[in-house]
RNA sequence: GCGCCUGUAGCUCAGUUGGAUAGAGCAACGGACUUCUAAUCCGUAGGUCGUAGGUUCGAAUCCUAUCAGGCGCGCCA
């Protein structure tokens, strides 16, 4: 509860207020209407029903804190010049004075609203009690929520690509998280097909070599030095054991032994890399419950699935799909589609009311087979969505590093990581908006200067809390936050800092509902520029003491919303730099 | 040929559920440390929003066509 004596305290009954500037914008909305009333009431304005019109914050400051389009909405209905509607609509705004500080008309007819300094300044001692549960939602509602995202084939180790999906996923779960969403992360392991004998096969041949046999190199094997190494592994673990067995024989145990010790590196890759998953959902765990043929069996029995050339067929044209789609070869072996429609289901089946993937855009035309698939198994394909990550251009100098096999040492994720730290690198990643291709130059990364971004928002962070030190030393005492004046902020400056801060929940419902987590990286580069900005220009600690408070708690509520942002991106909020 | 993504300042990109004079950063030049950290700040420039139409009070944003780049179109994943 807001105890303190505040007059405001009418339109500002309890902290179960989250969004400041969301219930703001009811606030206007409902004086909107009853303005509208009168002027119906007093014959103004003939109105039978009230179109929906809109209040939004504008972009530019000099348009006021809010606006509405509502005279432009009615005036054509009215046949009436919308300026002229909106001067009848704000005459009929009245007593509001402590609450807003001038209502303006402009350009076709936008109506502006500007606020009192104090309706911004209430909104800090929010922050400042709420501290790192400020931002945080209840818009959903404890929904379970899965986020899968990585699922790399255990094949080789993470490049840098997989390394950008892995952060978007990571942080956009952090998103949903403080959102009020119930998430889990998985990542799921395709441990079953082709690919994998490929990998066996691979390690088997190279196993051969190394004991002096002569075998030929399979020309689609994966040719990078980690096969060596696990190939080795097990001549120092089994001997030349697998030199009197026959490759049948032999295969099965070079796939789970190469896999295992490929996905244990992965593993530790995504920790090092900050990254912790729920669940590590094994591809061939469906096989093994028999999930597949008995959702097979249940598409069949319904007859979305029809067979053809001794093939089976999902009718994914009837869901929106193209063209029909194999689920089964006429070999007799699955497809990846297959399981992966078992694997969609159990997610619905877990009880999850969200179903998000991120996947590489390469695969973006697997999306219409996995949403038909959904949708012929009865769920609602509008809470299934993929976000799609473009590639990653790994550069040196401005030099691109190319991603082939070659070169694969240096784009390795475990090497970029190593060599310009966590941090930088998560941050990097989430600069671009997911379906922009991002160029990754590693000696900007690596730079400690004004052009790396990650240090900038840091040193930002740093310097804060440097600041709150420094109260501290001065034996400078904050009371209680309720209680504290804030009327000496008084600058626009510390005022555009403050509006900025409210901002932090509508953009962490706006990152939650369109999927957008790249959004953060944005925020905290303004919200750290305009802060170093203010404090190369004044001082928070003076001789003014009422001054210095108000300040300190304006720095202290800024310090809380960086941390909370670097917290959501997984980046470290250093005290000191 | 079909589908998806992208096209905005010299470079890298914001801004797209339609809103007002389209914004940052970098690169360039000049300035600011006796101060709570100069990993910072201040000042100066740059635009047919790929092109052409359409929708309306209003379009970078929506629609159509078109050009350019990337990706995808398998009984591969």
């Amino acid at each position: 509860m807001i105890n303190c004596n505040c007059q405001y305290i009418k339109y500002f009954p309890c902290l179960l207020i989250n969004d400041w500037i969301d219930y703001m914008r009811e606030v206007l909305q409902n004086i909107l209407r009853s303005a509208l009333n009168k002027a119906r009431d007093s014959g103004d304005i003939e109105l039978s029903e009230v179109p929906s019109f809109t209040v939004e914050k504008p972009r530019e400051a000099r348009f006021g804190d809010f606006y509405t389009n509502l005279a432009m909405v009615i005036a054509s209905r009215l046949t009436r010049k919308p300026r002229d509607v909106a001067n009848l609509i704000k005459n009929n705004i009245n007593g509001y004075s402590n609450l807003i500080s001038k209502i303006e008309i402009a350009g076709p007819g936008f109506i502006n609203f500007f606020m009192t300094p104090d309706f911004w300044l209430e909104g800090l001692r929010d922050v400042v009690s709420k501290d790192s549960g400020y931002g945080s939602l209840g818009i959903g509602r404890n929904e379970k929520v899965l986020v899968e995202f990585v699922s790399a084939n255990p094949t080789g180790p993470l490049h840098v690509g997989h390394g950008r999906g892995a952060v978007i996923g990571d942080v956009l779960s952090n998103i949903l998280k403080k959102a009020g969403y119930d998430v889990d992360k998985e990542y799921y392991i395709n441990d079953v097909g082709l690919q994998m004998e490929t990998l066996g096969i691979s390690t088997l041949i190279r196993y051969k070599q190394i004991l002096g046999e002569n075998a030929e190199f399979p020309e689609n094997g994966y040719k990078g030095d980690y096969i060596n190494d696990i190939a080795r592994d097990i001549i120092l673990k089994k001997g030349n054991y697998f030199l009197q067995t026959t490759d049948k024989e032999s295969l099965p145990f070079f796939i789970d032994f190469s896999a295992g010790v490929i996905l244990n590196g992965i593993k530790k890759d995504l920790e090092n890399f900050g990254i912790v998953f729920n669940r590590w959902y094994s591809e061939k765990s469906l096989y093994e419950k028999g999930m597949v043929d008995e959702i097979i069996k249940w598409l069949k029995e319904r007859e979305f699935i029809y067979e053809k050339d001794s093939a089976l067929w999902l009718k994914a044209s009837a869901f929106g799909d193209e063209k029909d789609r194999v689920v089964r070869r006429g070999t007799g072996y699955y497809t990846y589609l297959a399981s992966d429609i078992a694997y969609h289901k159990e997610k619905y089946e877990r009880g999850f009311k969200k179903v998000i993937n991120v996947w590489g855009a390469d695969h973006h035309g697997y999306i219409p087979r996995i949403r038909s698939a959904i949708k012929a198994l009865g769920f609602d394909n509008k809470t299934f969505s993929v976000l799609l990550v473009q590639l990653v251009n790994l550069k040196r100098g401005g030099e691109v590093i190319s991603m082939s096999t070659r070169s694969g040492e240096f784009t390795e994720l475990s090497h970029v990581v190593k060599e310009v730290g966590k941090d930088a690198v998560r941050f990097f990643c989430m600069m671009r908006s997911s379906d922009s291709h991002l160029d990754f130059d590693l000696n900007l990364a690596k730079e400690q200067s004004s052009e790396n971004p990650v240090y900038y928002v840091q040193y930002a962070h740093a310097r804060i809390c440097n600041i709150l030190k420094q109260a501290e030393v001065c034996k400078i005492k904050i009371p209680d936050v309720l209680s504290i004046n804030l009327q000496p902020l008084k600058l626009s400056e510390e005022l555009s800092i403050i509006k900025k801060i409210l901002i932090f929940p509508e953009l962490i419902e706006k990152m939650a509902v369109s999927l957008e987590p790249h959004l953060i990286t944005h925020y905290l580069l303004d919200l750290s520029g305009d802060f170093h900005s203010y404090y190369n220009k004044y001082r928070v600690i003076s001789d003014d003491n009422d001054l210095t408070i108000a300040r300190l708690i304006m720095v202290k509520a800024l310090g809380v919303v960086i941390k909370n942002s670097l917290n959501i991106l997984g980046v470290t909020a250093p005290e000191e730099m």
